[in-house]
DNA sequence: CGCCTTCTTGAAGGATCTCAAGAAGGGTGG
DNA sequence: CCACCCTTCTTGAGATCCTTCAAGAAGGCG
């Protein structure tokens, strides 16, 4: 199976170095990760809450929801993870889990060994460091969807995750102003995700609709009028930390 | 100024202690770090966005709230940092700011450089893996602020605030059933980090004291009740990782 | 004592929820 | 290829929690 999880944690690396530097041989020990594939059937909880866990989980198709429960079963997503996305990356410093994840749809997933990751982090200061730093980022992540959740009502809420997830996805190319991508989700995970009901996202999901803003059909939504969609939503992209040209990469814990 | 910034990097390091395993000269690092003290104004921004930092604050009385803005002027705190806390401890590896940092009554920080802390961590991979996982508490911090803002009612989140608030303190100790702690905010705060409108956290808060559950006057809070408080919040401290016995504590990282 | 912030109270309005049930869609087996 | 089933989507009507607006009371500080 090794010679399949190179492309995949390719997409990962590329990840990491989209915001940090990495030597040829620093990269080199990154894709040479070991890991072993997995399909995921959609609704199923992967990764189950309160267990130590010793690998981290790389997803190579689909998306997954990093649930938190209430006691009376009201469900809250607070983060989607996306193909590439390492999405339990802070497990390899805190094993103990606080959050179950599970797949939303078909996913797949590379399934990475703890003791591997910790082994290249040791060796390569500043792969660690690049670790750290996505963990920040998803971090920032976390903070915007407070606000999403706290501050923002049903249309600009839904428009901002919208907003969010074309960005994370990489759909938001050029000056095109149709953006299209997949978003293999049911309402009912959107509102988990948005902290609305399924009855009142699908009335949000049609007041968009009639106005042209988000056009969502099979699974695969259609953003027609993008900037009108990111004023409503107040979508500002600066905390993804995406756009981060090449001066921005930072390096920054040599030994000295 | 040296002579007094080592009893406060003293607080920061017993954090650290309290989940990681550092030797003894890595200790002896963090409390060398430089620093020099600052008292800030309530309700002053004293990390003001969209500007590259060079330091870190270690908050050595005082509260701070990290801020969120929408563009018609609604604010949502994202976070409370309590004495002891580096707030922005994630600026070391990204020191893009996307969120304001603002003092809620009069607090005392300590400026840490981010070359003296890079320096560290540079040299202790143990310090690094130790600051990324406290990163990775706040993280989770942050995580369960989202269930709390959306999927609780107005009773239960300010009282699951209060309840996250008092154990970060320290002041849930032993098994007594009646907690005080200082909490120097408005209720304005409390309803800019609950998402709720001033009004309505004061009418909640007045429900609140009508059944014996909340005290809180000339900012002393009083938690008479604790476990019923804790019950009707769904309080439930794991994510908080505080009670790490010597045993959790880890370090991981080791070159081999 | 006076000012400014913070807290408190009332009444009306609105965004979202709840409950319930029907329609549509997608996959599976005969 | 059709029939069936189960999930997902859609719709309606009433209830509710929380907001908005406005204004007065209380508290802290110079």
């Amino acid at each position: 199976m090794a010679h399949l999880t190179r492309p995949n944690l390719q997409r990962f690396l590329d990840r990491l170095t989209s915001r940090s530097v990495l030597s040829h041989e620093e990269q080199q020990a990154i894709l040479s990760l070991p890991g072993h594939a997995e399909q995921i059937a959609a609704n199923r909880d992967f990764v189950p809450l309160g267990q130590r866990v010793d690998h981290a989980c790389l997803i190579i198709a689909g998306i997954v929801g990093r649930f938190e429960q209430n006691w009376d079963g009201a469900r809250q997503i607070t983060a989607f993870h996306l193909p590439g996305d390492m999405c339990d990356l802070h497990s390899v410093v805190q094993p103990v889990r606080t959050s179950a994840l599970q797949a939303l749809s078909v996913t797949t997933i590379l399934r990475v060994p703890h003791l591997a990751i910790r082994a290249v982090a040791a060796r390569y200061p500043a792969v660690a460091e690049a670790l750290w730093r996505d963990c920040m980022v998803d971090a920032a992540i976390l903070a915007e969807w407070i606000v999403n959740v706290g501050r923002r009502d049903a249309r600009a809420r839904i428009g901002h995750l919208l907003c969010e997830t074309a960005t994370r996805l990489g759909a938001v190319a050029g000056d095109s102003n149709d953006i299209v991508f997949d978003l293999p989700v049911t309402q009912t995970h959107l509102a988990d995700a948005t902290a609305l009901t399924p009855v009142h996202v699908n009335r949000t999901l049609q007041s968009l609709r009639g106005e042209a803003l988000v056009d969502w059909h099979q699974r695969v939504v259609r953003l027609p009028r993008w900037d009108a969609l990111v004023e409503l939503s107040e979508f500002d992209p600066a905390y993804l930390q995406a756009d981060a040209g090449p001066e921005q990469r930072l390096r920054i814990l040599q030994a000295g």
